[in-house]
DNA sequence: TAGATTGTTAATCGATTAACAATC
DNA sequence: TAGATTGTTAATCGATTAACAATC
């Protein structure tokens, strides 16, 4: 459905304006220019406007893009309508608070299981869930048709971890574990490390 | 002293390939080619060269780059060497879980300040910590001269969150509130938001 | 020496920007 | 109508890749 050959940055792209939209939807704006939107963003109007023309006219000439109706677009496009059920492998200190974080409602996602592998926590309660056995991923989660998975264990855990998920059917996993892991085609990984991230700006300093 | 035109996508390679080689240094191993660390990291060979050539000759041909000393030179480049102080302003879960984080130690980083603007948490203990007051963000974080910081706090207190530190003098900006900040030119912003990087995999689904 | 791999140049590829006709 | 802004084309800019001489 949608056009095959859209730049992999582009879609990277998508999300900030989504964010952005419904932001601004929240507070009762109405329509707003590539312009402005590109100016809150930091992002050219010109790009926006060539972005947003891989998928189809959003905008009005004149006047700009109906913000909610771009946001629903948006979350069409990205496949976001309706909330989506996500494995969370990993009960430490950053799995709570992934489980605990208000901003998965309403943007298109709902952590509905949590994983652990340490005896001490399997069968405890996590929030709403019972953390169950990390070696009942495979089953638990192919079963349960979860596409999504957010792995928050030690970097030592995750490859295993990682390939049990794709044994299980998944196929996009958000990786917190500060490690590149190994995913066969069509599998996808977003990588977050805080580290990575800080490293990034102290070449600037 | 860094040359004054290496592009921006090549430094936010390097914390990649610094992690990588930290991670082979620890296994052991002495030495290894652009083409191997390439194949470990999903990046080309080619790609992997050339970045480093903006910043000096690592590698020897016919044998590949001693692990440690290119570990080494790339600490140095990025100024990783020495642990630098962060502030961590947001003592909520995702605060929580960064201060207990255990990654940051070793990377370059840490933790040494908590802020927060609940009058229920200031003055607690959390970790090794006492709770100060976002109030006094301006005034504490620039007497201890801290360039690095880590926001935590919902969307709504971000911006002002990041003004007060800009005042204080913080350069980079580690922002985990699902916003677009506005800083002054000269200060970095590097932002967390893993509901923007599972939406940007849904769209592959 | 023969084999391997670097550092670098030039070619290719792809992304961003500028500009403008269309049109609200 | 006049003013504003889109969608799109073409030009520019920049990044990646291929190729290879240098050399360990």
């Amino acid at each position: 459905m949608p056009a095959k050959d859209v730049p992999d940055i582009v879609v990277s792209r998508l999300p900030l304006y989504l964010r952005a939209l419904s932001f601004l939807a929240e507070e009762g704006l109405q329509v707003i220019s590539s312009k402005e939107l590109g100016h809150k963003l930091g992002i050219s109007p010109a790009q926006i406007r060539k972005d947003l023309s891989h998928f189809g006219e959003f905008g009005k000439q004149g006047t700009g893009y109906n913000i909610q109706y771009l946001r629903d677009q948006l979350r069409r496009i990205l496949k976001v309508t309706e909330e989506r059920e996500v494995a969370l492998v990993g009960a430490g200190d950053l799995g709570r608070a992934l489980m605990h974080y208000g901003g998965f409602a309403g943007r298109g996602f709902r952590i509905s299981l949590v994983f652990d592998n340490n005896p001490q926590k399997i069968g405890q309660k996590m929030g709403p869930f019972e953390i169950l056995d990390s070696e009942s991923i495979e089953t638990i989660v192919a079963d349960r048709g979860i596409e999504i998975a957010i792995v928050a264990v030690p970097a030592e855990a995750a490859q295993e971890v990682v390939d049990a998920l794709v044994r299980a059917g998944v196929k996009a996993i958000l990786n917190y574990a500060p490690i590149t892991v190994k995913v066969p085609e069509g599998v996808h990984v977003q990588y977050i490390d805080p580290v990575i991230h800080l490293q990034r700006m102290t070449y600037y300093l």
